[in-house]
DNA sequence: ACAGGATGTAAGTTGTCACTTACGGTAAGC
DNA sequence: GCTTACCGTAAGTGACAACTTACATCCTGT
């Protein structure tokens, strides 16, 4: 049930800006909002969204916040993914595309 | 890029419903309206976006429209998501850590 | 040709959410 | 202690998107 969290998350391209300058390592959250075309505030509520989806963790060093991605947070979305390729599933689905007659 | 279009088509919970319904095999858009709380126009709707994001297949039998999974539409996603394992990266992402120091 | 079923589209409404500004709290330096 | 930097939160606003109803279109029987 995560996934679909995940998801809702992911899909805000602001946030899903924040979360892949995340790739380069852990940053404050002055340095993620540098150069965004949103104000701190607003980078600051949507690390909030990442945090409560679970995909970033958050550490407190002196007055700064230092986030960093939490890979365990996309699992369960990738599993998800992975549901859609499974073997026996596309088996069903082509036989029961072949039974059904013409295409077009 | 087209991975953006993806997540934000499938965060909608409704919309992740069709989709997931299409799993068990090709259905006119009838099949995958009956039981959802919306309207079938509302299905129609959910249906062109996820066709516009290149989710699912349409074809055409007789008077019904025939809506089925495209699984090259999801590859983009995929691939995104595993970025985010990536070893190279996450050597390189390691190795930035080590060797900090200074941030900013 | 007409009726009925299946579906897409137009137009309008409403709730949600991403954003802004303003403010409060904490840590470090002078 | 006072100031400054860093950050989170509250409150309010505007835009978008998901939904509804109404209508248009295409196909199939009779």
């Amino acid at each position: 049930m995560a996934y679909a969290m995940s998801l809702a998350v992911l899909a805000d391209p602001t946030r899903r800006r924040v979360f892949e300058r995340l790739r380069a390592g852990p940053r404050p959250v002055n340095a993620l909002a540098a150069g965004l075309p949103v104000s701190r505030p607003a980078v600051s509520q949507h690390l909030k969204a990442l945090r409560d989806a679970g995909l970033v963790n958050e550490r407190s060093e002196g007055a700064r916040r230092i986030y960093s991605i939490r890979r365990e947070g996309l699992r369960e979305l990738r599993d998800w993914l992975d549901t859609f390729w499974d073997d026996a599933l596309t088996a069903f689905k082509q036989e029961a595309e072949k039974s059904r007659g013409a295409e077009k």
